[in-house]
Formats: C-alpha cells, structure tokens, sequence
DNA sequence: ACAAAAGTGTTAAACCTACACCCATGT
DNA sequence: ACATGGGTGTAGGTTTAACACTTTTGT
C-alpha cells in the first residue's frame, strides 16, 4: 500500500495550521499573538501558526507551533480546529491552506515572548485587536464565535480558570466571552443548577467579602462536540 | 508579491475534498456514496471527493466534485465546510488532507450514475451505511452531528423538501435527521410559531385526509453560522 | 363503512428574566 | 464607619413535553 503514488492531478499545497489561543487576563478575553519576522507581512501582528511538518498531525502540528513561536510551555486546556481557510489567494506565497484552531490557555499564561522567527509575542483584547496580517481577522471573527458556542455547550469557560475558583471569577469569563453583563443571581442559579461545581474552602480576595472557592466536581467531563 | 517563495519548511501535502451529500428518499435520510473504480480501497463505497485544483476555491472543489462522480447537476440547496481530515496515516497513497463538506441536495435527486473514474453512484441510508473507504465512516457520522446541529439553527430542514410542501413532509425530514419520532402538535406549534412558513394551495396525498400545503415566507434566509 | 393520514388544545413542569437588599471582610 | 465586592429569593412570562380525539378524504 505504501507504494501507491499520488494521481498527478493531486494538487500539492502548503499545509499551514493557526491557532487562536485565549485567556483570561485583567478581567479581560485576551488573544496571544506574534509579531511576524519575515516577509509577507514582516513586523505586523498574527496568529501564531505555520508550516505542518511531513508525518505531523494537525492537531500535534498546532500545539507546536504554539510552543515554538510563543514562550508557552504548557499544554492547553483546550484545543479544537474549527475552521480551515483556503482561498487561492490568501496567502501572496502561493496556495496555502490552513486549518484554524482555537486553544484556550491556563489562567496565569502570562509572560509570551517571541521564539522562532518572530520578533515579539503579546496578548491583545480579543474583541478590540490590532490590525492583522493575512487573512487573520477573519479567523480570529470565527474563533470568537466558536468559543461562544461551546460556552453553553461543553463546560469551556472552567478552562479559563485555575483548579478553584470563586463563581464571580467564572462570571468574568462568560461575561468576556459574551462581551455583555450577565446577572449575578441568574448566572448562579443556572451554573450551580449543572451539578458541575462543588465548593471547597474559603478564600479572602484583596478586598471585600471573601468569595467561596468551587472546583470542578470529579467525573464531569466537557460534553462530546 | 507574486515572486514571494514558499518557505522550504512548507510541507506539500495532497489537497482533497470529500462530500457527505444528503437527500430524503421514502421517508429515509439518504447520503450519496460512490463506488471507486481505482487504487486504493477499488470496489469500495466512499463519499464523493477528489482533489482541489489549482486556483480552486474549496467551495469549487466541493461543487465540481459532486457533478462529475455523481449524475448530480443541479447546485446543492446548502454546502458547507464542516471539519477537515488530517491525520497522516488516512491515505496510503501518501499525505493527503481532505476538507469534508456537508451537501444538501434538493428533493427529486434521485437518479445518480457514476462519472469520472467512479464505478458507480447510489443513495444509501445515512444512520445505516455500508462499510466505507479510508476513514469516510468517521467523516460521515460528524456530518450527520452537524446536521443535527443546523436542524434547530439555520432553516436547514427545508432544503430538503420542494419548494411547497406539508407540515407532516417536513416532520418526516426532522424525524430522519435526528432518528426517533417527534410530537406531531408540539411540532406544528414550534414550528408555525417561528412565522417562516406560509400556508398556500391544498393537496391530496395518495391516502387520508389531504394536507395543507407551505411555502417559507418571503425574506425568511437562513441564519448565518 | 372503513382505513388512512391530517389536524387540533390543554395542562404541568421547567426555564428565563428582571429586579434590590443584606453580609463579610479590610482599611 | 465606610467602601468593596459576595451572596441571596421571588414573581411573571415563555418554553417544553406529554397526552387523545375528531376531520377529511379515497376505496
């Protein structure tokens, strides 16, 4: 089976992968990008993407390219395609397709710092970016969308957040996520409804009344998509 | 910009589309297979596909793939990109990438012939279907997930049925998508609740009481994704 | 007259939304 | 004591699910 050859119509393309990683920072949705090194598009901001490489998955070639051109070290909490971009002339290079991804990083992914060609990395408000190269825009429209479609569905704003956590804090991420105001009674009644949240210890905040700490209850995994 | 070269980490890979084409047929959700008629998996029933041609948009691909394996000339009533395929042992021709779509032919696409280098073209049972080619069971169960999905959503249901049609016709396509009975009052009250049908003529169905007949409202267009 | 499929309403439970005050802590 | 943010309940409207009989036609 290994020996079968391509059909000559097979169109050879660039395989590219990039990844729309979020988290939470100052009560605000942050996008992590980077600013580009090369041509096309040499100093202005991206999404964190590239090349995938011969014999890689794309899910295994997105959480590199994660690692390599940002200084993130950890796994992400999530990380899903969504999307795959391949107009003819998206890319000036030549026919590049790329399949978009969205990750959301741990609480506390805060110092980014560029690596491989890129000359810098920084988180920007996702709702409010910088102008960005390529087709990016379109993608990072796309990841927000998606993001808010899971927030109901698989139980995707927890990822945000360390291991315990105060029910305002997870507040704070649908409300970024959303960018609209919830109300704090409903938004409790509905979340505590899930049966997903046991509450721990107790916890003084720098000011105010402290907030009850909840973690995620043992055996509640995020749904199927 | 055009004399910009890929970069020699650019991985080419093959670049492919594949089409989960669905239509009613008695009362069943139907998907449009294929049967190969080369190397690999020769014989074997496969969902629609092919490769992206140079310059070619996905969305082109998808739809010059659906007229030439299959007998299918008239445009699908809905075509979308819903997940791509990447894993590097899927082919074992080599690296081949496949960006899956879900069709949604027009009611009366019945007759379907083979074409290109197909052995043949027919409707098959969508929750029951045949073994399939490379990992085109995988690619068919999501596209049946996503058209649960756009059941609710998007007006997607209609788009399988003429353009007037009965409430118990269109009960018939929900039921088919989400395989199990529904609630015949619930559905007519859901559904004449949303105000995107409008009642026209009378027909008489082969048997029983005839039924009223709908069209979707003027200016009633799908929900964007 | 009978068989076959279309059409029609009510009720209970669950869910969603809006809304205002008291509580526990640090300074 | 006061400023700050955490915590709590209720009532009205809307939505969902369960449920059985009558109507219209063709044979």
């Amino acid at each position: 089976m290994e020996t079968l050859a391509l059909p000559p119509q097979a169109t050879q393309v660039g395989l590219a992968v990039d990844v729309a990683a979020f988290a939470m920072h100052g009560g605000e949705l942050q996008v992590l990008l980077v600013q580009r090194g090369e041509l096309p598009h040499a100093r202005d901001w991206a999404l964190p993407g590239g090349f995938v490489h011969p014999g890689e998955d794309l899910h295994e070639a997105a959480l590199r390219e994660l690692r390599t051109e940002t200084s993130v070290t950890l796994e992400p909490r999530h990380l899903e395609q969504f999307y795959t971009f391949g107009a003819p002339g998206r890319d000036p290079r030549g026919r590049i397709v790329s399949v978009a991804h969205l990750a959301v990083l741990a609480h506390g992914t805060v110092d980014v710092t560029g690596g491989g060609h890129t000359l810098g990395a920084g988180w920007f408000p996702a709702h409010r970016p910088p102008a960005l190269a390529f087709d990016h825009a379109a993608i990072l429209a796309r990841a927000l969308g998606r993001l808010r479609v899971r927030l109901d569905y698989a139980h995707l704003a927890l990822e945000f957040l360390p291991d315990t956590f105060t029910l305002p804090e997870l507040q704070r991420v649908h409300e970024a996520i959303l960018d609209r105001p919830l109300d704090k009674r409903n938004f409790r009644k509905r979340l505590l409804a899930q049966g997903l949240l046991v509450p721990s210890g107790e916890r003084r905040s720098g000011v105010g009344r402290p907030a009850q700490l909840y973690r995620r209850a043992k055996g509640a995994k995020a749904a199927a998509l």
